[in-house]
DNA sequence: GTCAATTACGTTCTCCGTAAGGATG
DNA sequence: CATCCTTACGGAGAACGTAATTGAC
């Protein structure tokens, strides 16, 4: 006799363990006498074996039912942590979630995203990567990170995509320099500047390259990892560089200036990107809605 | 919303998490696809979050539903193991029985039995103690036996007992003794022998006493704890000893014989004793149930 | 257009409660 | 005889199946 046995049948059953009482027992179990009596009788049945001793004065577990207390607490207690733990997470009170972005974003417009969302859940641990764009979307691709915010890399098929925002670029150059009082530039007028480049790896680099490489720019012959060192070298004179907004607040000194670049296909995309077909945690959901959330509130350079 | 969380849910949680198909997980559950939905969707409703990632074409796990199927799967396993484990026990595929008896039943009457349900039940671990009457008893108080085989002791207000058997005493002498050739002896006609006595703390001579002290027997001063040394004692023509029918098989030897003491109070009782009130373990009754068939194929002294 | 999940709705069946029955101290 | 578990029976609600609907590819 296959019984659909179910919480309710342990909760009676431990309910009555403990009382050694149908009827009070009943009580607690919001149940009639009756309705109990049946429901211990189904249980018995389904076990093939007497629970319960029990004439019209005393009630106690058979040896069976002994050992089958000690499995059915066990069970009552394992049913309820799941499920606790499964309102939890969906509460945002506990869970994980790990992000990976952009160095620059991660430096500059990330943080105060994620303190945010640490005061709102302070029982989620959050991990954050801040790798360039191909480990970005590695990590994606492994799991190790929920969703990335990144530009756009070689092969994007495999993901889910959206378009958050859009950096525009501009130049960087001392306050001495000939274009620094213009209100904007063209890519035209770099002509004749010596230009501080990123690494060929950068995403930077690569949205800049296309642009850039027509121009037949003279180099500076200098090509550095950190956006800290482009500071660095642009304040002392060794050249002028080109940068996404999102990274101006690493040149934001009394000798530099930054000048918008306008130029209509110099642009960075950042991109939202995601395990195609697989659908985020609950926290990082949270996450998401709080990166967009902040851009919808400083749309400068939007889309 | 509390949901009565049963073994259906777990079970189609389960079957979907693998097949990821409704239609077929469905299938394997027994239902029609449309119930099958709406037991996952009560089940999500629980939990407060969805478990699963759908469209027509693709069923997935979210990242919540991953965490619950680890549970899940301790779950079935567990439930379904607790009812295994009763099972087993209800057929006695699998359990232990601990008894104990008086070291005459223990030594004699008692192995074929236990033989026999080992025959049976060789899934089930048989324990056996065969301390004397007092210790028996204390035996089935501490729960360390399930019950006993036992004479009378001084309190059984507290256990359960059933006569199961009376033991009647024989006059144990040797073949050349002046009553060797008597078909039944009176007590009375023990006047003037010897008799080699059981000590005071063994069931047999607590039940000897009251009838044996009027008649005022010449004592050998031989007061041994084991029958095998009453029967070296005896055989050595030191004195007689009266013992009951069960202790028998130590005393047949070519040289002994053995005769009835027709003496209508003078029989030892062998009861059954268990704890009041609590049942025997299904493995127990088994056990049980053969020792009184035994005993009624073989009802020689019975009453 | 097809396949698959969801929704709608009528039906079935399980399970509950009231009430009578029975056993035990 | 009072207490308390069990059985009987009628009804409410949950769950199921058929079928129509929606949605994705």
């Amino acid at each position: 006799m296959p019984l659909n046995f179910s919480t309710r049948h342990l909760d009676a059953f431990l309910a009555l363990a403990e009382m050694r009482h149908f009827t009070r027992a009943a009580e607690r179990c919001h149940l009639s006498q009756s309705a109990f009596s049946q429901l211990i009788r189904r249980l018995e049945d389904a076990a093939g074996t007497r629970l319960f001793d029990r004439d019209t004065r005393n009630v106690a577990l058979t040896p069976e039912g002994e050992r089958f207390a000690e499995a059915a607490r066990r069970l009552a207690a394992d049913v309820e942590s799941a499920f606790a733990d499964l309102r939890e997470h969906a509460a945002r009170r506990k869970g994980r979630v790990a992000l990976a972005a952009l160095p620059s974003l991660a430096a500059g417009w990330l943080p105060p995203v994620i303190a945010e969302y640490r005061r709102r859940h302070p029982g989620i641990a959050v991990e954050l990567f801040d790798p360039l764009a191909d480990r970005c979307l590695e990590l994606v691709r492994l799991g190790r990170a929920d969703f990335a915010l990144t530009a756009p890399g070689p092969d994007l098929t495999e993901f889910d995509t959206r378009r958050l925002y859009s950096d525009r670029f501009h130049l960087v150059c001392r306050r001495d320099h000939p274009l620094a009082r213009r209100r904007s530039v063209r890519a035209a007028d770099l002509a004749g500047c010596e230009l501080i480049h990123l690494a060929r790896t950068t995403s930077v680099r690569q949205h800049l390259e296309p642009v850039l490489r027509p121009l037949q720019l003279k180099s500076s012959g200098l090509e550095v990892e950190q956006l800290a060192t482009v500071a660095g070298l642009t304040a002392s004179g060794l050249g002028v560089s080109v940068v996404p907004e999102l990274t101006l607040f690493q040149f934001r000194r009394p000798d530099l200036v930054a000048i918008p670049v306008a130029e209509p296909d110099l642009e960075r995309p950042i991109l939202i990107v995601q395990r195609k077909g697989r659908s985020l945690s609950v926290a990082a959901q949270g996450m998401l809605e709080l990166v967009e959330a902040r851009l919808a509130r400083r749309p400068r350079g939007a889309r």
